[in-house]
DNA sequence: ACATTAAACATAGGATGCTATTCAATGCCC
DNA sequence: GGGCATTGAATAGCATCCTATGTTTAATGT
């Protein structure tokens, strides 16, 4: 006997971006008031330790094409969070690095977003948050194979 | 007992982004030989039946911003999709529907988008899919109260 | 050593999304 | 009816993302 499935059932992609987006907006308004926005916090995370990474290698790690991080790079030099030197082992490259000043904001700003995801989360149990994860994980996996 | 969380679990918010825009990019790709593109789908079911809706419905049904579907309908008037003519009842407004093309290539469109669906959440039984959007739905009432 | 391939960036151009602001038409209130 | 708030769009400006393409430097193979 089929079960009558609500058409939202069969299409879930739209929810993706609306949570996505919704939770870009929140984030970035919060965090608006420290200079940062949400789509800087991986390259946050990844040279918070005071270490330098090259452009690709970044945009590897946050999971975005070459361009999409040389722009955010561009945005993110012009407003003094990162710093560019040139890669003394091969002058095609050059390593990014975060400035002082970014670096004593990021606690504050992790600390935001961290918030943020709890308030997204709230009413649901670490289980069921676990779940919402586990299956997204299984979602992205698929994405993943599609797109290899 | 603490239980020791990954810091994924703890920040759900760059799952729900990366699942978009994974999304986002295939079904564009497939939807591209139909002359479609992702975004346009809320749109092209809203006037699926023949209706004509201003562009503040068109926004308000399919959850953005009306600059953000001003340049959409815009973009597809440019691409034929959908027509404009102007609201005898109000002079600031006019009443947007889809082209006879459209309308005809409306439902293998459809069909594209919900084998993506369907690609995207493959070993996903119907209960877990079910689960998956009914931890979605809360996510996103918590944004939206947030947001109000 | 030199030609070829590959890697790292840069640039161009476009799609989606947002906020802030302005303009024009409508509606309402006294 | 006249003033005023509201509503529907248009415009400007920007952030984020993408694909496609070019340029420069490095690495490789013969």
């Amino acid at each position: 006997m089929p079960v009558d499935f609500t058409a939202e059932t069969h299409m879930p992609g739209h929810y993706f971006s609306r949570i996505a987006r919704a939770m870009a907006r929140i984030g970035d308004s919060r965090l608006k008031p420290l200079g940062f926005a949400t789509a800087q916090l991986p390259v946050l995370t990844a040279l918070r330790d005071g270490s330098a990474r090259s452009q690709g290698e970044l945009a590897r790690w946050a999971k975005v094409e070459q361009p999409t991080m040389a722009q955010l790079l561009a945005r993110m030099e012009r407003g003094g969070i990162v710093r560019r030197e040139p890669d003394p082992r091969d002058r095609r490259s050059s390593l990014v690095s975060l400035t002082e000043e970014a670096r004593a904001k990021l606690p504050a700003g992790r600390k935001v977003l961290e918030e943020g995801n709890r308030d997204a989360t709230a009413g649901l149990s670490e289980a069921e948050v676990a779940t919402l994860v586990g299956l997204m994980q299984r979602v992205l996996a698929n994405l993943d194979a599609l797109e290899a």
